[in-house]
DNA sequence: GCCTTTTTAGGACATTCGCCCTAGATATCT
DNA sequence: AGATATCTAGGGCGAATGTCCTAAAAAGGC
């Protein structure tokens, strides 16, 4: 197998185990029994267990970042947009029962480590935090554009969170439902103007 | 010394360790260093680290559990009571800000981990929603009581995810200050009614 | 001041960790 | 097919992990 495609498949892997089991408790050996590689020759395609690190953290940025452009050129609104990025919430909620966020259990776990990658990890967030600001502002909300995008972006963080703690699906799409009424209350009402 | 007393020290110090780097990084070798204790003498009060992380929960629970008594006893109103637990968040601003909550980041953990202890830690959030659900109903909100305790421990939980990241204190002070509008909202308005 | 109980220190255990080396297999190109 | 570059398997390194044992120190009752 090529080289290239043999990098791609531990990162993948590694992405799923650092977000199923965390990065501290996946080992060298969990990535390589999952490949199917040998513990030794791993060392040929990473030199460490921070370059793998890395290599995920990049993986998801390109990954994160490649969807909200797709969702950028969608059809729709800038609201239904982001209630796309709401939903995500829906979407992957069995996941977030038993793991928690993707980005928001990573930069705990960085944080805690001090891992010189906790940075990086962030990023993620900020990737989110801009689209979302971006959304906003073209909602006519450019002065509180930023702020809006961290308050939505602090609330999926809290509910995957709770979710997490309790398995409690129906918190989920309860908060979900608030989010989106809250959307819609960030909305100018321009169709009916009081005056 | 005695062995109620060494033992105390132990948990203490794992607590704090736990918190600060997270239960997995943390090793009976540092707890035992921070402590001033031989390794070996580690297993006459603990005969495994499982043990040790039921004892910080216990003892997170009693003391959460304790200070939430205090504040029922305490003068004030509901509301006044709801606002002491959303200013936990300024309080403890500078130690979220390095490692985020110490209940959600340990039932992160633990959930990924798949941990036995896992739903005794969740146990703490249970307490703050009890608590935060008996407030409400003496404001008049019986019916969404829990609903509204679990929408306000969810943004607790999402500031202090965004920031440990960001490491922003700013955004903290911003999110609970809309917090506690958020919450004067849902304040029935006995003193101003509306006919 | 002795004797029993409680508490301690230090080391050893098997295992796993991240990391590294090297010889051989595999693929690629001429 | 032969030569060369690429990729792999397996093992071994020292350090660290959680766990366990034992002999000595400390504490406490008589």
């Amino acid at each position: 197998m090529s080289a290239i495609e043999t990098r791609r498949q531990i990162v993948d892997v590694a992405d799923k185990l650092f977000y199923e089991h965390g990065y501290e408790a996946t080992s060298f050996a969990d990535i390589a029994g999952e490949v199917g590689l040998s513990r030794g020759n791993f060392y040929y395609h990473f030199k460490s267990k921070d370059q793998i690190l890395e290599a995920v953290i990049e993986r998801r940025i390109a990954k994160t970042g490649a969807m909200l452009n797709a969702w950028q050129e969608d059809a729709g609104s800038p609201l239904d947009r982001i209630r796309r990025f709401i939903r995500l919430l829906i979407a992957n909620s069995a996941k977030i029962m038993d793991y928690g966020c993707p980005v928001g259990t990573l930069c705990n776990e960085l944080a805690k480590l001090d891992h010189v990658a906790k940075d990086d990890a962030a990023h993620l967030f900020a990737l989110y935090r801009d689209w979302l600001a971006r959304q906003f502002a073209a909602l006519g909300r450019e002065t509180e554009a930023e702020a809006l995008a961290l308050h939505l972006l602090m609330r999926s963080q809290g509910v995957a969170t709770l979710a997490t703690a309790f398995r409690d699906g129906d918190f989920i799409r309860r908060e979900v439902a608030d989010m989106e009424a809250w959307l819609q209350a960030q909305c100018p009402v321009t169709s009916s103007p009081q005056f």
